[in-house]
This record gives C-alpha cells, sequence and structure tokens, in this order.
DNA sequence: GGTCAATGTTTAAACGATTAAATTATTAAT
DNA sequence: ATTAATAATTTAATCGTTTAAACATTGACC
C-alpha cells in the first residue's frame, strides 16, 4: 500500500510551505502568488497523485458536503427511484447522498439518523416513518437542516415536499364515477401517517360529493408491512360476495401490485370485470394485460425541490418551505367506461 | 443551534481533561478509572447529548467504517436489491454504506470513485462498467480493499462474486430445448463485459452440444443503455418473419421487462406461441399473465459474500477470493412442455 | 534613502478526537 | 517514615487540512 500523498508531502517535494500549497490548489489568493511556482505545486501533486482528504478538510471547515437520505426501503422502485433522482440533483452542486432504509420503524429511522448525524452530514432528506413526530422536533431543536419528502406532519412546522394526496385520489375517484363505475373500492394502509390518510380522505369526500353512500366493505386498511398474501386477500375479499365492488384504487405501488397478480389469479378481466386504478406508477405495470390507469407522482419535481430547499436551508436559510405538489391521472386502458 | 458538544465541553463541565472523558466513553482502561468519574463523566455526555464526531475520530484512527457501493443504476431493481442486502449485512459489522450510480460510464464510475476515496471509505464494491480494466488494476497498486460484485473480468486477479452466467443460461436453454422448443432466441446485450458474454457463450454452447445449428438471426444484441423502443424492436423481429423463433431468452430484467410488453403488444401468448426465460426475477413479472421461469441470482448470497470479503479484506488480508455462485432454474409456466 | 504599497510566502493555531508517555495521588509494605 | 507499587489522571503530540496574521522582499516615488 503506497502511503496517501498528503499535503504536507507536496511541500516537502517543492520546498514550500503547506499553506502555499493549500492556497494553490484551492485556487486561492490567486493574483498573490508566483505563478511558476504555484504551477510547480500543481504538477507535484499530479505526479504524487494528490487526493485531498475529505475528513480533515471537513473537520476544519465543519462541512461534509453530504446529504442523508432516509427512506422507507431502498428496495422499493418508489424509494430507488427518488433516491437516484435526489443523487443526480445532489451530485449539481458536488454534495454526496449517504442513504439508508428505515424499515417504517421509527426505531431504526432513529439509530439511522443518528448514524448519519455522527458522520456529520450537512443535512437529512427524510420520508419519516409512523410516530416520527417527537424525533423530528428533537432535530428542529438542534438545529439540523431537514426537509421531509412524501410523507409529512401538519402539525409540525417543517419542511416537506410531497404529494397533494386528497387532491390526487380525490380526481382519481371522480374519473371512475365519471366513467360509470359505482362500487369503488379502495385499498390502503392503516396507518397515523397524515399522507396516507389524506388518500383515504380524498376517496371519502369524492364519494360524498357525489352522493354515493360509503360502505365499509369498500375499504380495506392493512398494516402498512402487510405481506404480498395480506393483500392479495383483502382484493379477494371485495371482489367476492353478492355485492362486489366494480373498480379498485391501489394506495401505493406495492398494493397494486400484488393486487393485481390476485386479479390475475381470480381471472378476472380488466377493465370488463373490475375497475383499477394505482397511485404511483412503475414501468413494471405495463406487464399487466391492460394498461393501468394511474396517479402519476411528479418524482423529478419532487426530489430536485426537495434537494433544493435542504441545500438552501444548509447554508442557513430560516424560512420554512411547504410544497405539496399535484398528481397527473394518467388515463388508460384499465378504466375504460363503462358500455363506452 | 445549539453547539456541538465536544469532548472539551464534557472535560470541562466535570472538570477533567479530554483525555479521561475520551478513556472513559471508548470503555479503555476500565479498571484504572474511578468508577464515580466515570458515571460523572457518563452522564454529563448524556445530558449534553454528546454525539462523538466521526470525521475527528476518522482523522485520527484513518478509519471511517463507511464502505462505498458503486453500482450501474440504483434504480434498477437488481441494484437497489442488492444495495439493502449490502446495506444490512454491513449494518451488522456497523459499517455505513455510501452509493453511487455509474450508468455505465467509466467516467462516471471514476468520479464517483474518487469522491468516495475522498471521503475515505474503507473499501469498495463494485459492479463496474464496460472497459474499467485500467482504473481498477489502478485501484489495486493504490491498495486500495475492493470486490466486484455481478461483474468482473477474467484477466484481472481481484477479489470477486459473482454468478456462474454461462452455466445458468446453459441450463436455462437445456430446459426449453427439453422442453420441446427448438428455435430459441436470445435478447441480450453488446458488450464486452465478460460477464455478459458468458452469457451469450452458454446459450451457443447449450445449442451446439444439442446439436442444433445456431441461425445468427436468433441473438440480437444491443447497446447495454438500449430504449425500451429499441428492446421492444429486437423482440419484434424474432417473432416476425417467415420462421419465427418459439422460445426467447432474456438476459437481463430491463429486457425482460421491455420485451414482456412486447410480447403483450404484439397480442402472443406465452407459452404456446412463445416461450419465454430470464435472468434475475422481479416481483413484478408476476403481473405478467404468465408466470415467467427464470434464473434466480443468488443477490442475498452475493450481497454478504461481496461484503464480508470486503470487511475482511479491509482488515489487512492479502488473498484473492473469487466466487461464481450457481443460479437456480425456476421453472413456471411460460416453458411449458410443447404438447405437454 | 526612507516610506509605502504591493507581492509572495511562512507561521502557527485550530478543528475534535486518540493515545503513548509522563505525572501525580493513594495505598500498602517494610 | 520511607519506599514501592498501584491507581488515577494529565500532558502533549498527532491525524491532514485551513486560514488569519505575520513576515520578508521588491519596487515606486518623493
Amino acid at each position: 500500500m503506497t502511503k496517501k500523498t498528503s499535503l504536507k508531502d507536496i511541500a516537502q517535494t517543492v520546498g514550500v510551505s503547506t499553506a502555499l500549497v493549500s492556497y494553490v490548489l484551492n485556487n486561492q489568493k490567486e493574483n498573490r502568488i508566483n505563478k511558476l511556482v504555484a504551477k510547480r505545486i500543481r504538477e507535484v501533486a499530479e505526479e504524487l497523485n494528490y487526493r485531498p482528504n475529505q475528513i480533515a478538510k471537513s473537520l476544519k471547515t465543519n462541512k461534509t458536503y453530504t446529504i442523508g437520505l432516509v427512506v422507507a426501503d431502498i428496495s422499493n422502485p418508489f424509494s430507488s427511484s427518488l433516491a437516484r433522482i435526489i443523487e443526480d440533483e445532489a451530485d449539481k452542486f458536488n454534495y454526496t447522498v449517504l442513504f439508508g432504509s428505515s424499515d417504517e420503524k421509527p426505531q431504526k429511522a432513529q439509530k439511522l439518523i443518528s448514524a448519519l448525524l455522527n458522520r456529520q452530514v450537512d443535512g437529512l432528506l427524510i420520508s419519516p416513518p409512523e410516530g416520527y413526530e417527537p424525533q423530528l422536533t428533537e432535530l428542529q431543536n438542534q438545529g439540523i437542516p431537514f426537509v421531509l419528502i412524501d410523507r409529512y406532519f401538519p402539525d409540525l412546522k417543517t419542511n416537506y415536499v410531497a404529494l397533494d394526496n386528497s387532491e390526487a385520489i380525490h380526481k382519481a375517484v371522480q374519473h371512475l364515477l365519471d366513467s360509470g363505475y359505482e362500487r369503488v373500492g379502495m385499498v390502503t394502509f392503516h396507518t397515523s401517517l397524515f399522507t396516507i390518510n389524506e388518500r383515504k380522505r380524498g376517496y371519502l369526500a369524492a364519494l360524498k360529493e357525489n352522493k354515493i353512500p360509503f360502505r365499509k366493505t369498500w375499504l380495506k386498511e392493512l398494516p402498512i408491512d402487510a405481506s404480498g398474501p395480506a393483500i392479495a386477500k383483502a382484493v379477494d375479499d371485495l371482489l367476492r360476495g353478492q355485492k362486489p365492488v366494480d373498480a379498485i384504487l391501489f394506495a401505493s405501488n406495492t398494493l397494486a401490485l400484488y393486487g393485481l397478480q390476485q386479479i390475475n389469479a381470480l381471472q378476472l378481466t380488466v377493465p370488463e370485470q373490475v375497475a383499477v386504478v394505482s397511485i404511483d406508477q412503475a414501468e413494471s405495470y405495463n406487464l399487466f394485460r391492460t394498461p393501468i390507469t394511474y396517479i402519476r407522482q411528479p418524482l423529478l419535481a419532487m426530489g430536485q425541490l426537495a434537494t433544493k430547499i435542504l441545500l438552501e436551508s444548509i447554508k442557513k436559510n430560516n424560512t420554512t418551505t411547504q410544497v405539496n405538489l399535484e398528481g397527473e391521472l394518467v388515463i388508460q386502458e384499465s378504466t375504460r367506461p363503462v358500455n363506452g
């Protein structure tokens, strides 16, 4: 292992002080430094394959140019797409992103954030699990810059970027009703997460506005870590019995993924026997025989905005920015109008 | 922003030296330290909400307990699943994982690795892009511990963990032939990557062994960054014409994803009109009307092994470990025997 | 020739921890 | 009471960098 070259090594070879080397390599005091010496320093740095030790740099400057990203599960396509967008955006500003999955567990999130803070990340992007309010308040008290993404708590005055969920679902339900479906069911999660509950609220509101009496058998609320079979079972329940639903709204990509599998298993045709709308797109939906109508989350805008807000918040900005982005309803075959 | 507490702060409040505080908090020299003082130090550390500055620690110890992971694209399910596994495995040993996507570009990979090294990662897990040999050799010369994952270069004596690709594909082709399919096509990437070419080799070898003359129209080799439509076109070519193939082998999840969409678009039935085998599973394959036969990559073993080898290599281990894992052929409906 | 300004470079402290070695305090043994 | 051994704590250097301030050199100008 060839020993790493440090400023000192360069300084010694050239025969100057480390300070001068530092100034040259950071392009500071350019007009004050002898051009020839500067050139020589750069040459030697190149020769010795010098890499500045960011650790030492960070220690001194108290900046790491690193942000932490906490998602529920990096292997979920929603999270990984978002991660990729954030990675690219952060890169534009020379920031590196450190990831971690919370597994929907406050404890795991806590441990993760602690690890990230120990590594002196300059700020955090967090998609918080249920019940994470106290820790967020704590972060605020400690003055650590962060932006919530995808999920937020209405009672907390924090930065966030999220989908306007109730509006989006409302739009979807209205579309189903307008297309002639009459018994619209929904599969969602049972949680205290505001974002998710907004989806339910949008659903109920749309029914009410259309004077459709809601039946509680239409709504399936599953644990947030529900397994594939559990989801299949819920869908099964909605579609059997004497009065099955004629349309299903899936409140997440995971729900849709397993739900559609069950629809396949039941050998039902979409949309003739049951119409389908999902939140979140996924390239993979296209494998389903019928193209699925879905609510397009503005992932790109979400990731970019959140990153931008965080970076601004890092370089001291005391304002709170809260953004609710509008979802786009992409209409496809799975909600073709009845008799249409 | 409440100023971060440092060892010094604790030392001052308690009225001892920073050294003592350090010893106590690191549980060193336990038998030599006054129990009461130790207790007091711990209390104060708790009160002041002390978080050791890992940056400073790293600077001193020259260890960051961080490893870098370079994948082609974190938003690809193969990469993100692997990332999740590695994240979990590394966590067991108190390591954090730093990610980045290379986008299949050596230049981007180079920049990424440079950034990771600047951050003093202790080692790297790399799924290298095509033509990355020189940089890997350079890493070796610099004595930086790394393990290749999923892809490797046979001419380079490096650590790696990968699928035994030719064997896996061989097995798949044999299965197709045994099931009565006679015109087996393959969609793969055109690249110099050994791993990918092994897939082609396995395919050709299996045909030869079975005395089936290979036709070049059966093999579609696409650029590694081929778009969805380009993939669809390739599949279209295979399936039209006077002598279409009766089975298709997809050499990656992306290829299968778009390929199956095209099969959907052509309204062909699987496996009656065309049988399908894919490398890599994906939960989403299940959306396709017919369950797809696939080669299961041992992702868990791959991620865990690679992490383990890297960590060992970090704490000085001069041996080179090369592992080719066997893939498992999961047989489903998409390759149902002809007339079976 | 002395003053001033501009130019070029070095000194030295600091960031927050670790840790070998030195120092001081306490206790036990003679 | 002295000494030795042990216990408890501190000192001070160090990791690799940054950066304000100090210092040195040169030339211009009166």
